[in-house]
DNA sequence: TTGTAAGCGTTATCAA
DNA sequence: TTGATAACGCTTACAA
């Protein structure tokens, strides 16, 4: 004699049920959806008829603690307001979903301490694999990862140090920008940078190697500000850099909104783009396309990066070999009228 | 004697080894974390002494089996690269993580095939309840959540049906552009739509509404494309709209993206903003103020939105009474120079 | 090919 | 205040 029902959460409709209703145990209906071949033709479609007539939902959590896997992925991104990475999300979530995995969204704030506390806390989903942007997490993020065996995959940015990453070099990147306002014949180009987290770091070493080669290296044009990005940034830094250094000829701005708001100032202050001043961004989102003029920038292959990420770290997941642990998957200077 | 070892998930500690480990039984450690005031002092501190050392990970999946209560939160958006739903969802997740919370995010694609679909894909994460965009989803939908008893909110507009709603009167906020422009002195005003969705189509009648009231309304004046908006609709369909009609004064976009493609295209056609014809957005996302001019458009508190709405699902699940079913936020008309 | 039994880690129930 | 026991719904291991 049963003595202790309890709250029932869903449908209500168990594996069990279905069974009884198709005169099969549970084990039989449990094998006929998550592996229809071992199950005989008859029974299989007598058993799919039954789970479409009662609409009988699968319990996710049973099934994560009886399989021990959670099909979840973490997936830790520093900001949700920048465009960049929510068209790496996508990237990512289009093949998740194709391959039944369920995508967790944790926003570190750009905060290497937020990022671990995130972690932390996500861990109780178990999740199959995690998704990181950057190379930089505190030592003990890699540690935890190690102990408890899950695997990730890094993304946006490249290393040799074993790593799974999918990305682009941002020194190059900022190098080759840099490269293309030198070959437009200008001679003094400042930077511009916001945020100052390990991407925007890295396109500043590839703008002063670039500089430095060149011989026209000046710290003095350097503008950062460890503040997160805005147009109004943009546009105040603008006025600032040349008033203060009226021989400014050019701005690589760390960012297409720091760029948007830095033509918008120009503008205002009646100064030619780029007859006065050349300005170029990084990312080429929409809206730099459409500036007037339009701006120069770095297209950056963001949906691939998710989507390649996303692919690596499932393939990583299922134990297969992995023969290219480093994807470079490059980036591309467009120019445009702004410089 | 034990037979079946299985395999173990996540850091493989267990409240049952804390228990051990500490010297009392697994549910005292559990009270000892999630109600702490039911277990003595000391013994508390004794146990979690222990969960700390040990590195204790709660399982979620378990917890959710065995309270029949998953602590998830579905959120249904049409779009993650449009900012609007962005900036919605980091209001929702704001209140869902101090609340402990998990979101779940679904991408409709504007679809509501998709969104039925994805209802019935994640209704495995057995969500507590959610949140939903827009009033218009098909019957099935609704049938759906009233059967498995799950508590929804719907965002972005207002309705008096009973359902719970958080958002403003698209129409309303349609009507107020239109009439701010009539205010200016604008006469001959177009609509431009793009992807047509629910919200659109009102504010598409807020702009009907108020030109017919003037006795200005032209129905050739209307722009409608049903497939995604860009700025490069804005472009072209505003280049078209002025060979068409050339008396046209006043373009109202129904979203800040294709105003800005409008803007841009003026320049390129070398139309002055707004003396030739203005140009109003809607939403006020970042761009909209560093256009040149800067866009007249309406602010609509997206972030409050989802924010507010989460509260409201919350307090709905833990059977508060709802005082406020309806919450109308409102919206402000910007005006700026391309009006 | 199908079924039985046990176990996944937690919490609800009831008892002490 | 603390604990024993069963139950949540599913899948693994093993047997038939």
């Amino acid at each position: 004699m049963p003595r202790k029902p309890r709250l029932r959460s869903g449908s209500g409709v168990t594996l069990h049920e279905i069974g009884l209703a198709a005169g099969v145990s549970a084990i039989t209906v449990s094998r006929a959806l998550n592996s229809p071949e071992r199950v005989s033709e008859a029974l299989r479609n007598k058993i799919l008829e039954t789970v479409d007539r009662l609409g009988y939902v699968p319990n996710r959590s049973a099934r994560s603690l009886a399989s021990a896997r959670s099909r979840t992925i973490l997936v830790l991104v520093p900001s949700l307001t920048n465009t960049v990475f929510i068209d790496t999300l996508v990237g990512v979530e289009e093949v998740l979903r194709v391959a039944g995995y369920q995508m967790l969204i944790g926003n570190t704030h750009y905060s290497a301490s937020e990022e671990l506390q995130l972690l932390r806390a996500y861990l109780e989903h178990q999740p199959d694999g995690i998704l990181v942007t950057g190379l930089s997490q505190p030592p003990e993020f890699g540690a935890i990862l190690e102990k408890l065996g899950i695997p990730a995959v890094y993304m946006m940015d490249l290393t040799d140090d074993g790593r799974l990453c999918v990305g682009f070099s941002q020194e190059e990147a900022g190098a080759a920008i840099t490269a293309h306002l030198l070959a437009r014949g200008y001679r003094r180009i400042a930077f511009m940078g916001a945020q100052l987290d390990e991407r925007v770091l890295k396109r500043l070493e590839g703008y002063r190697a670039t500089l430095h080669a060149a011989q026209l290296y000046d710290a003095k044009l350097e503008f950062l500000d460890p503040s997160p990005s805005s147009m109004q940034m943009g546009a105040e830094a603008l006025e600032r850099l040349l008033r203060e250094h009226p021989d400014c000829d050019a701005v690589f701005c760390c960012n297409d909104d720091l760029a948007i708001g830095a033509i918008a100032q120009c503008h205002r202050l009646g100064l030619a783009v780029p007859d006065r001043v050349a300005i170029a961004g990084f990312n080429d989102l929409q809206p730099a396309a459409w500036t007037t003029p339009a701006l120069t920038t770095v297209a950056t292959p963001r949906n691939r990066i998710g989507a390649e990420a996303a692919r690596l770290l499932l393939e990583r997941i299922a134990g297969l070999v992995i023969s290219a642990p480093r994807q470079d998957l490059g980036f591309a200077v467009v120019a445009r009228g702004s410089s």
